[in-house]
DNA sequence: ATATTTTGATTATACGTTAAATCAAAAGGT
DNA sequence: ACCTTTTGATTTAACGTATAATCAAAATAT
C-alpha cells in the first residue's frame, strides 16, 4: 500500500497526529505551526499520500457510500437504470458500490457490500427471504415484479401493456398476440413481470368487451422459426401484437416483412422499453417507454432521505408504481409526419443510447 | 453497523479471538471445543454477523479488488466494455470498484479507489500526467486514443476506418464523406480518436491513389439541418460516407431517404460500433464492429497477471492495437440474402443489446 | 515576579479484526 | 508420582487513522 501518516511524520520530524491534523484541517486539539504545516503538505504531495480508507472507516469517519444489488449490466435497460442511479447518487455525494451479481447470489453480494460498510442499498428485482432479513439498514427496493414482494418503486408494467393493447384496440384490432419470451427460458423474476404484463393485456381486452380467447400468447423463443406466428396471423385472424421488448419487435417486423406481411397494414405491432433504435425500423416502432429516469431519481432521493433519517429495514415500503408512456411510431397504424430535416440531438439532451 | 466479534464473544461467554477463530476456520494458535464452536456459529447466524471489511483490510487480509477508472456508463459502447470487464474480473474472483467519473476528475476518482485499497486498476481513456504519476500499482491502460500516451490495448480505430473506406472504394466510390461529431462539442479524448480515424481514411484513399480532396469532412453537429450534406451529395459528387457511430448513420439514412436519396444506390453508408440495432435499418447497416470483448478479456487477463507478479507502475506498456471487424449489411452496396426465417438468438449467445 | 493564557506539540486510546504468544488444566507416558 | 504433550482457551499486539488528554514552553496579564 501507499505511504502512511506515520512515515510522513517520521520524515517531517513530527508525531503522527500532527500530520493527521494538517491533512484533515480539523484535527481535534492538535495545533501546528505554519512552518511544519508547509513541510508536511509538501511531503504528502511528494509521496502521493492517500488516506487509508479502511483505517478511517474503522475510526468511524463516514464516507457516504451506497450499494446497488441486482442491477446487472446484462441488458440495456438494466444499464440505463444503473447509469441513472449512479449519476443521481454521485450528484448527491455518494460513492456507489455495485454488487457482483454475476456469480454470486444476491445474498452473497449483499454481504460483500455490507462488509464494505455501505450506508444504504438499492435492491433491484425480487430478493430472497434471506436477503430481506439481512436488510437492517436504509434501503430502497425497486422492480420487485412480484406483487406480494415488498417494494418502493416499480415500473407499472401492467399499465404499460394496458396502454399498448388499448391503443391497438382503438385502431380496430380485435384479436391480439402477446409475443413474449415465454416461461421456458427466463428467470422467475421475469415471469412475474410477464404475469403483470399479461394481466394488463387481459384487462385491456376485457374493458373493451373482448373475450380472453382473442388474446393469443406466442413464445418468441419457441424455436419454431416463426411458423406458429404466421399461422396465427394468416389463419386465425390476429391482426396486431405487442412484444416483450423492442428487439423482439424489430426481429418480428423483419420476419413478417420477409413473408409479405406489411406492418402496420396487415399486422400492427408495439414494442416495449423505449429503446432509442425504435426510430430506425421501418415503419418506426411504437413502443412503451419505461420511466427509468423517474425510477432512478425517486429511488436515489428516497434512499438518501432514509439514510439521513436513519430509517432501517424493509417495513413501510412506498409500493408506488410509475406509469410508462406510450411512444407513438408508425408500426401501430398511426399516421406520423415524415421528417425531412436532419434531427440533431442537442448535446445537453443526448440520451444514453444516442451517443457513440 | 452490524454486530461485532466482541459482542458475539460476550454472548457466548468466550473471548473475542475465539469467535474470530471459529468464523474464519483458520485462526492462528487458537483452538476451540466443538460445543463452543456450535454455540458461536449459531449466535453469528442469529445476529447476522458480517465481518467488518475495514478492520480486516486494516489487519492485512486481502480481498481481491480492482478499480476501473474512466469507463463511464454514458454511452452504450462504454457500457458494453465495462460490462465485459466486470464479468471478466468477477469470474477471476475480483471485486470491482467503479470510479465515479461523473463529477470527479479522473485524478480524484483514482484517489478514491486507491484509498479503498484496490490491488490494481484499469484506466480507460486518456489520463492526466498527474494521474499517471500516481499509478504506483499494477494497472492496465486502455483506449488512450492519443498515440503518444502510454497504453496497453486499444481498438485500432485507424484500421477500422481504413477497412470501411477501402470497402467503399471497392464498390467504386471515389469521393467519400466522413460524417463525424466534429471538434466543437466533443472531449479532447474523442478528438484524438477522431484523428486516428481521419488518418485511416486518408491512408485508405491514398492507397487507392485518391487525392485528399476526395475526402470531405462533415460535422454532424454543425446545426445546418443537413443542408451542407445534401450539397456535398447533390452538387459535389460525393457518393459514399461513413459515420462516427451507428446512431449518426441511422439518422443520416433517415434524412437522406426523406430527401429521395436512396441508400446504398445513391449514397453508400457505413456506420461504426457494431450496435445490435444495425440489423433494423433499411437497408441493414454495414458497420465496423469494435472488438470490445477481446479488449476486455485481454485487459482483465493482463491486469491479473500484473497483480500476481506485482508489476507496478506504467512502464513497459503492451501498446497493442486490436483490429475491428467490418460487418457487412446492405447500406454499403453489398448484396445480402433476404432472410425469411425468424432469427432467434440462442439463450447462451444472447448479446448485451439483444436482451430486454 | 508570579499566575494565566496561548501556542505547539506529544502521548494515549479506540475502532474491529487476526495471529502470535502465553497460559492453565487435562490427558497421556514412564 | 513426575514430566510431557495435548486441548482449550486468554492475553497481547498490530494494522492506520482521528481525537481526546496531556504537557512543556512561550507569551501575556496582573
Amino acid at each position: 500500500m501507499g505511504v502512511t501518516l506515520k512515515e510522513i511524520a517520521k520524515l517531517a520530524g513530527v508525531s503522527q497526529p500532527v500530520v493527521s491534523a494538517v491533512l484533515n484541517k480539523t484535527g481535534g486539539s492538535v495545533r501546528v505551526s505554519d512552518a511544519k504545516r508547509g513541510k508536511i503538505l509538501k511531503l504528502a504531495e511528494e509521496h502521493c499520500y492517500v488516506p487509508n480508507f479502511a483505517a478511517r472507516k474503522l475510526r468511524g469517519v463516514r464516507t457516504p457510500t451506497v450499494g446497488i444489488i441486482g442491477g446487472g449490466l446484462e441488458t440495456p435497460m438494466q444499464t440505463v437504470l444503473l447509469s441513472r442511479l449512479m449519476r443521481e447518487f454521485s450528484a448527491k455525494g455518494f460513492f456507489v458500490l455495485l454488487g457482483n451479481t454475476e456469480k454470486q447470489r444476491g445474498h452473497a453480494a449483499l454481504r460483500e457490500l455490507l462488509s464494505r460498510g455501505i450506508d444504504g442499498a438499492v435492491l433491484i428485482g425480487e430478493q430472497s427471504k434471506e436477503t430481506l432479513n439481512m436488510l437492517d439498514l436504509p434501503c430502497v427496493l425497486l422492480r420487485s415484479y412480484a406483487p406480494e414482494h415488498p417494494f418502493d418503486y416499480d415500473v407499472d408494467a401492467f399499465d404499460g401493456i394496458y396502454q399498448a393493447v388499448t391503443h391497438l384496440i382503438s385502431h380496430g384490432h380485435r384479436r391480439i398476440i402477446s409475443i413474449s419470451p415465454g416461461y421456458k427460458k427466463v428467470s422467475s423474476a421475469m415471469s412475474q413481470l410477464g404475469k403483470s404484463k399479461s394481466n394488463g393485456a387481459v384487462k385491456a381486452m376485457a374493458d373493451a368487451g373482448l373475450q380472453a380467447e382473442n388474446l393469443a400468447l406466442w413464445n418468441f423463443y419457441d424455436g419454431s422459426g416463426g411458423k406458429d406466428l404466421l399461422d396465427l396471423i394468416r389463419d386465425k385472424g390476429y391482426t396486431a401484437g405487442f412484444t416483450g421488448n423492442d428487439f423482439m419487435a424489430g426481429r418480428t417486423m423483419t420476419f413478417l416483412k420477409s413473408h409479405g406481411i406489411n406492418v402496420p397494414d396487415d399486422f400492427a405491432l408495439i414494442g416495449y422499453n423505449g429503446s432509442a433504435f425504435t426510430e430506425f425500423t421501418s415503419p418506426t416502432l411504437t413502443t412503451v417507454i419505461q420511466p427509468l429516469y423517474e425510477l432512478a431519481v425517486n429511488a436515489a432521493g428516497l434512499l438518501v432521505e432514509r439514510i439521513n433519517n436513519n430509517i432501517k429495514g424493509i417495513k413501510d415500503r412506498r409500493s408506488e408504481f410509475i406509469k410508462p408512456c406510450l411512444h407513438i411510431g408508425g408500426s401501430c397504424g398511426c399516421k406520423i409526419d415524415n421528417r425531412n430535416e436532419l434531427i440533431i440531438p442537442q448535446q445537453e439532451s443526448l440520451t444514453l443510447e444516442q451517443l457513440v
